[in-house]
DNA sequence: TAGATTGTTAATCGATTAACAATC
DNA sequence: TAGATTGTTAATCGATTAACAATC
């Protein structure tokens, strides 16, 4: 009886409908279709569909969906319905754009706190925090019950600091530092890296 | 007689093979194998033998391939054994972080200017550059022969920075916005949004 | 030579699309 | 009712993996 575990590439896709979502709701409309969202993200209607349709049903034939009820749905689906205190390990100019970024607020994210272990930063004020010393991170961490992180430090110590953060009880890290981590299976890692996307594109170019 | 285009999911994992490789060189390996290419990245063997099958044979049996061998038929590939100039459009914090970013340089990227709207950024310094008049970006962009920029605008600008690189010719675009863009068929774009990524991962927690 | 690893083929697996009955 | 759009099934398409001959 048990059902098959959603594929992971239908859970990528769930918060781009997500932010399609939430500014459809800015622009006042109160109804979309499977149609109308994928025409916005260049994705077919018939995926958009079925992928719904591995969390249940949204939709009303002949209309669609109402807006405000799909987006309230994936927000509960990715657990986002709620806000999720992060740690930001590296104070340097990606550390900081991270710690001062607007756009986590209504979107289920809040950053809590910044670490870096330079002497310099530490104690120095970044958007509304002050730096915190890196060597006392695993203890603050595992105290606050933070379980979400993202890593802004040079490649050469993003290893170590995802050992440490995965110690200190972190189960999904967004990483920012262009190297592979490795961790164990109940942790989850995202890269983010500006040089692959653009090599990706330059592929194609000239 | 036509070869079939590579699938473009192959074309994204290459990046992510140049970046290990770059690092095996810094740690002066001289020799690897899709095995151990594979452990580091969290891909099967399999998958990199055949991902670079599509490009030509760069290996030999019974002893791997040559780190700086595959390393530098890889930029060729990837059209990175050059460098590109890029634009970058908004100078708040991403933008300037982005625009002071080091990890650019060898690999294959370059910031070349930085523009905004706003009368009091235009014309301070960030990083190495003046900040430019935005209104001016379509002629300057144009002019020194861009194809390659970033937009770090707020989303409600976004798409109407995405047009005007178009106008200016730019066929490549990283979009740290948190909207999907419409842009031609010939131009590429990647979005880079930290928030979708996090969702995908809280979508698995607790 | 013996051991290792490639490049490639065929088999498997999974994801996307097309189509349509159901129904608002 | 007529028109529109969902949820779902079956068909198609594409990507990954397993296996192995070739060969360094």
């Amino acid at each position: 009886m048990d059902h098959k575990p959603i594929p992971d590439i239908v859970v990528g896709r769930l918060p781009l409908y997500l932010r399609s979502l939430q500014r459809m709701i800015k622009e006042g409309n109160l109804v979309t279709s499977s149609q109308e969202l994928g025409e916005r993200l260049g994705i077919s209607a018939a995926q958009i569909r079925k992928d719904l349709s591995q969390f249940g049903e949204f939709g009303k034939q002949g209309t669609g969906y109402d807006v405000e009820y799909l987006h309230d749905q994936l927000k509960i689906i990715l657990k986002v319905n709620r806000v999720w205190d992060m740690a930001v390990i590296g104070a340097g100019d990606i550390g900081s754009a991270v710690a001062r970024y607007q756009g986590f607020a209504d979107r289920g994210f809040r950053v809590a706190m910044i670490f870096d272990n330079d002497p310099v930063k530490i104690g120095a004020q970044v958007g509304d925090f002050i730096v915190k010393d890196k060597a006392t991170m695993v203890e603050v961490v595992q105290a606050a019950g933070i379980i979400v992180a993202m890593i802004a430090v040079p490649a050469s110590q993003a290893q170590h600091v995802a050992d440490n953060l995965v110690k200190a009880g972190v189960k999904a890290i967004l990483n920012y530092a262009p190297v592979s981590l490795n961790v164990p299976e109940d942790v989850h890692v995202q890269h983010t890296d500006p040089v692959t996307h653009l090599q990706r594109m330059t592929y194609y170019l000239e």
